[in-house]
DNA sequence: TAATGTCCTG
DNA sequence: CAGGACATTA
């Protein structure tokens, strides 16, 4: 059984992009002591990069998790002593003054450029340890010296020289010790500047905004919130890195100092034009051996969490800015793939994840808030999204595997994408659902976030083209586990799955196209058979689900159908003339009721609403009012009436309905 | 008993 | 629009 950190390693070796993520996590075993906590928060650095955030209390964390081995230091040094901390302000303060303007692909550090300097950081670092533990040795030496055998006299002169030449030794060492660190620091700055030409002004910009509204990291607190788990223990003592990226950043007034208190935290703030880095090593421990190794690991730790923080504000940065240029970006793709490194927050939250879960995939995806052509986007994006479009003919859907098997499960996606694992599946789906804040997210399907992600990743094809893709491609697709037009749908076992999971719905496999479709189809049939249903969703997989939902979307639209010809039928039986009530019972094209109708289930109003639609809808409206001008709404029955009527009016569908996809109205494009 | 539909609620 | 309760039907 391999523990986490060994997942973290193998996982690193699939995945790392950079050479410098080869680097961070090296031999040292106590490295991997921190591997949990440090890999939870790297889905969340953002918030790290706000001063009084998480990464205070991040590093506390590690601190009294023992993560860093050793280095556990009195609570009541104050901040002031944190090593480094105002020299690097200082020291930063001129040096990271630089614009961030540019951004982007030209300016953006090239991830080799990176890895050099992690190379020579590290290499530093391992010469200023190399240098610690030699002093150490030579202290340790004029310890011991004190034997009783050696003579006084002799002892004393060579004592006295030895002194001299140690105490001078150690002074050289010393400061070429500093002198290392001041390059090491260097080097650090000089990272920490391109990572702000990564983000650039943007992050200034946006922590402004951030810090006046309290948007912008909420959004990824809420993020960290979806991954927040109440069963953690060490949530529930404050301790969870999750929680403390997750929350309290919103509350930097209020609980920041509770930590910062008792912080000998990593801190690591980035300030508009100030930038330093705080170790968790007192001033002077450093000097010893342990200090040096110590000082080596909080240097890798801040450095992993530099460039991590960059990733994720990257891949923030690009998904906001334009979601679609996710798919054709090199670095969301690969850097997800190092966001992905915390197999042990996922194993540890997976309990949680199958009841509290994960919004990270739209329950529904059915928007009937946004237009349409708004929401085509959307809708594309979803039917990437959806989960049900990976029929997974091969590994078992990963809901019901235990976390390892999720995680074993991971490598068996195509090879071209090595990149499957729930963080990049988190980080691109919560990038999504942001874009798609407006969609309902559900918790519960987490089975769906990683099947998911695999549309998303090996299967994002141009979105434009959805929807209109031929039958054969569809029908690939469909094996696949996407298609045209939108989500597959899980086949009937799958959906058994999902209900084993525990509280999934059972409906949640039909896209918003297909949604889009089946209001479009009701203009024609009211009552659709399943057999309709099936002759015009070829692109769906049928199974008792998705044959409900279908059946209950337009249960739905009926429902909604009738409570308007209802409505329109009593007030036109309230009104008194007959010259009236005649005008009121045309479903004319410019009536508010035939708006309505166009407007639920046409609302893009891109489709022909056809003429057999309106005379049904006629009907339906008179025979309402006749109804109740009758009194026969007495009957609580008195409905079924009519239902019988409509549903006999139901009139054959085109046969561009026949088509996966959403039909296009030949009238209106023609 | 499963499938289907309606009604009601959120 | 989904979910649930309930009724009806085959």
């Amino acid at each position: 059984m391999d523990s986490p950190s060994d997942r973290f390693h193998q996982q690193l070796s699939q995945m790392c992009p950079f050479e410098l993520y080869r680097s961070l996590p090296d031999s040292n075993p106590s490295s991997h002591r921190f591997s949990p906590g440090s890999l939870s928060s790297h889905p969340l650095f953002s918030p790290l990069m706000h001063p009084n955030s998480a990464s205070q209390r991040w590093g506390s964390f590690r601190q009294r998790q023992g993560l860093f081995s050793g280095l556990l230091v009195d609570d009541d040094v104050s901040e002031e002593d944190v090593f480094g901390k105002r020299e690097f302000a200082v020291g930063a303060t001129a040096s990271s003054q630089r614009c961030p303007g540019e951004r982007g692909q030209g300016s953006a550090p090239d991830p080799g450029d990176w890895g050099q300097d992690f190379a020579s950081v590290k290499r530093l670092r391992m010469d200023s340890a190399a240098r610690s533990e030699e002093e150490t040795r030579r202290e340790g030496k004029r310890g011991r010296k004190s034997t009783p055998s050696v003579r006084m006299d002799e002892r004393k002169v060579a004592e006295q020289g030895n002194r001299r030449e140690s105490r001078e030794g150690r002074k050289r060492q010393r400061q070429e010790l500093k002198l290392q660190l001041e390059e090491t620091r260097g080097k650090l700055l000089e990272l920490q500047r391109k990572v702000w030409k990564v983000y650039g002004g943007q992050a200034d910009d946006e922590k402004g905004a951030e810090e006046e509204q309290g948007n912008g990291p909420i959004n990824l607190d809420e993020v960290a919130e979806m991954f927040s788990d109440n069963d953690d223990p060490l949530i529930g003592s404050g301790f969870s890195p999750l929680r403390c990226s997750s929350k309290k950043t919103n509350e930097t007034s209020g609980n920041a100092g509770m930590f910062t208190e008792t912080s000998m935290d990593l801190d690591l703030e980035l300030n508009a034009d100030q930038v330093w880095l705080g170790c968790s090593l007192v001033r002077g421990e450093w000097e010893s051996a342990e200090g040096g190794q110590k000082f080596a690991q909080a240097l890798k730790q801040e450095l992993a969490n530099v460039v991590a923080q960059v990733i994720d504000r990257v891949v923030r940065l690009y998904a906001e800015t334009d979601p679609s240029a996710v798919t054709s970006t090199a670095i969301p793709q690969e850097t997800s793939m190092t966001l992905d490194l915390n197999p042990d927050r996922r194993q540890r939250t997976h309990a949680a994840e199958q009841v509290e879960a994960l919004p990270l995939v739209t329950k529904s995806p059915h928007d009937k808030r946004a237009p349409i052509a708004q929401s085509v986007h959307k809708d594309l994006l979803l039917s990437q999204a959806n989960p049900s479009l990976a029929p997974l003919p091969q590994p078992p859907l990963p809901a019901l595997l235990p976390p390892r098997s999720k995680e074993h499960f991971l490598p068996s996606y195509p090879p071209d994408n090595p990149v499957p694992l729930p963080l990049l599946h988190y980080t691109m789906q919560n990038l999504f659902a942001r874009s798609l804040s407006s969609l309902p997210l559900h918790k519960d399907c987490l089975s769906e976030s990683y099947m998911d992600f695999r549309s998303h990743n090996s299967a994002f094809p141009p979105l434009p083209l959805l929807g209109q893709l031929d039958p054969s491609q569809s029908d690939r697709a469909r094996e696949g586990g996407m298609r045209g037009g939108g989500a597959g749908v899980v086949d009937g076992g799958d959906a058994a799955l999902y209900l084993a999971a525990g509280s999934i719905s059972l409906y949640k496999s039909l896209s918003p196209c297909h949604l889009k479709k089946a209001k479009l189809l009701f203009f024609y049939t009211r009552y659709p058979s399943s057999s309709t249903l099936k002759t015009y969703f070829p692109d769906v997989k049928f199974n008792r689900c998705v044959t409900s939902q279908l059946i209950k979307w337009f249960s739905n639209f009926r429902e909604f159908f009738y409570i308007q010809m209802e409505r329109f039928a009593r007030q036109a039986a309230r009104e008194g003339l007959a010259s009236a009530r005649e005008r009121a019972l045309r479903l004319g094209r410019d009536t508010e009721l035939y708006r309505i109708l166009n407007m639920h289930y046409n609302k893009s109003n891109d489709y022909q609403v056809p003429e057999r639609f309106v005379e049904v809808s006629e009907v339906a409206l008179r025979e309402f009012f006749s109804a109740i001008q009758s009194g026969r709404d007495a009957d609580p029955c008195w409905k079924k009436a009519i239902y019988k009527i409509i549903c006999k009016l139901d009139s054959p569908v085109p046969d561009s309905f026949r088509l996966p996809g959403c039909p296009t109205d030949s009238y209106r494009m023609g």
